[in-house]
DNA sequence: TTGAAAGCGCTAACAG
DNA sequence: CTGTTAGCGCTTTCAA
């Protein structure tokens, strides 16, 4: 039984039955401006009676807030991503703020779509994680136009914008001497992400993608040790648990195999080990393995995962705060770009996926 | 530098720069209506010179349409939500809407406030997963108002919105089966989630609840065989690990312990395997255990995870096509309530968590 | 306090 | 095809 598509209930209609102009009853439905007690009470019960829903578009259009973040991830099923949006998401709404929730795959094309129609929505801040690409004409756009944005795992270099980075360096460190101090020379590294182009290259350091300070972490103390880094060993890119099986197989299997392997986070690790226990090697006695990342399960698999623990929930909560921050007004341009927070440090948790290296071949 | 807050470019500026007048302008610029080459080249042409935003929201106020849905989870960070979130939002987006995600922490208060903003907001569609509670005037309401409305994963008796569930009959009623012939007759089952009220009774058994379509199938099959069913075995509303903890506890330790166990998700089964072994029990020999849903490290831990296994995308992904469907002005009238989707069946996947009952005491 | 009237930026109905 | 003129529902001057 649906009523012959009724019009919505105005605040028109509400100032006619309360018998106060327009103008007062939105003051006292919008609780602004001055309103007395009597006509507040009138309009409030003529509201209800006729059922008044305010219409939050039309406020947005006529005071230009829409009380909308957007929030772009790369894959909202990473659980990496589900509780940073956890965090962002609370902390946000406890601001007055609702979430746009936009979900690129990873890709740069419908991030650059997500934004621009983030943007036609007139959302009021913006929290991005961008997919790496060459170019970020959309997100230099952004604050060009002076609208609130807030990178979030990783960084754009050159971009006037405050981003949240988990500050692994000093995890990743130990994680690479405990490595190191196991007899491990060879170590490899694979990952989703890429830093710019193909591969990894040793001149350049990369430090605004997630994966570039990690490995510069490792890189940079295998060095200190005087061992030696070889490129091949580091995988980026890789798509899907397919490709990183493959990737695994082949470091673990070719004619200088690794004897430890470091997974960027938690589904090429699961990757990673289906793939080992399919070649039939056993962790840690024939390779070491050890993830970023540290999931309620990663101390419940055979062996236990030795991990780099990420405040991933906090690090959400400080993207909303300093949105929040930038977007009352105040001059975020104090931020020092690409530099991680020094409040947000992973740390190693040591289980027992590491072990001795094994002497092999 | 930030220019001294300059206004959005609007629809009339571009008019007046392309010399043509606003309706022909919109018309170009929102691609309807009628508009020449000729016209539409210079409109464009001004549009871009003049770094042209349309409005969305204006154009929602004038349309009614905001091609945004609300969708109100539970709890983000749970991979099945994330899981089923991407689901929903892909698909969805691919018809040219957009997401606004509602967090309520399984809070029936703050799910009523969020569907409260979101209808203020005028989304065209909702899908939620309502929190368990007595009453659900908020949707209601919404159904009343003759607001698109899918409800996920759980379901509202008497409500008259199609809902999306998962077909967890078949499987359930398998693993139990296995349990029983593995000899376990004493059988505990762990959630977060509730029925309705405190616990559970055998009376009436409840369908509208992910939790009771699990429990009835498991008491149903116990009954069948002639085994007997302990409610005190069955613990709902566990909230946070220790809680889960101390309910397993109290379930393999008591003066009846149960043999084995069925975790209601993910989140219970680690806490449960975490208290297990800290009580030095081992899995199957002591304790058997099951859970639902199957993430990527369900085979992986010690001993693999006995899951019942969900198709949860494929979920997601129904419930935009149900919105999509009531949205374009479908019917949806047709949709017989409370009945799980015979195309989403879950399946149960053996691995090697149950085993042979135990004789204890 | 109150109200009239002008906006916010866009779409829609109606002539031409 | 094009322009004029009303809206959409709310906020915001500006006088009273």
């Amino acid at each position: 039984m649906k009523s012959p598509a009724r019009r919505d209930v105005t605040i028109a209609d509400v100032a006619r039955r309360a018998g106060v102009s327009r103008a007062q009853t939105a003051r006292a439905l919008g609780s602004y401006g001055a309103v007395s007690e009597a006509v507040l009470s009138r309009v409030v019960a003529a509201a209800d009676e006729l059922g008044y829903r305010a219409n939050a578009l039309a406020r947005s259009v006529s005071t230009g807030k829409s009380h909308s973040v957007g929030v772009v991830v790369g894959d909202i099923e990473n659980p990496f991503f589900g509780l940073s949006v956890r965090g962002i998401s609370d902390a946000l709404r406890g601001a007055g703020y609702d979430v746009v929730l936009m979900n690129t795959g990873e890709s740069h094309e419908v991030e650059v779509e997500a934004v621009r129609a983030l943007d036609g929505k007139r959302v009021d801040g913006f929290v991005v994680a961008p997919a790496l690409a060459s170019a970020y004409p959309h997100l230099e756009a952004l604050v060009e136009a002076g609208r609130p944005l807030v990178l979030y795992d990783r960084d754009v270099p050159g971009l006037a914008a405050p981003s949240v980075l988990v500050d692994v360096e000093d995890a990743v460190q130990e994680l690479t001497l405990a490595l190191l101090g196991a007899g491990h020379r060879r170590i490899g590294f694979v990952s989703t992400l890429r830093t710019r182009g193909e591969g990894w290259t040793d001149e350049q350091p990369i430090s605004h993608t997630p994966v570039g300070r990690r490995i510069n972490g490792v890189v940079r103390t295998l060095r200190d040790a005087g061992a030696q880094v070889d490129p091949s060993a580091i995988r980026l890119g890789a798509r899907g648990a397919e490709d990183v099986r493959r990737h695994v197989r082949e470091l673990v299997t070719g004619d200088a195999p690794v004897t430890a392997l470091i997974a960027s986070d938690a589904l090429i690790a699961t990757a990673a080990l289906e793939e080992l226990r399919s070649l039939g090697l056993t962790v840690p006695e024939d390779v070491s393995i050890a993830m970023f990342d540290d999931p309620p399960w990663a101390g419940l698999v055979s062996p236990p995962l030795t991990v780099v623990s990420q405040p991933v929930l906090d690090a959400g909560v400080a993207a909303a705060r300093l949105l929040l921050e930038a977007m009352s007004g105040a001059a975020t341009e104090l931020v020092e770009p690409g530099r991680a927070d020094r409040a947000l440090r992973a740390r190693l948790v040591m289980r027992e996926s590491v072990g001795p290296a094994r002497e092999r071949d």
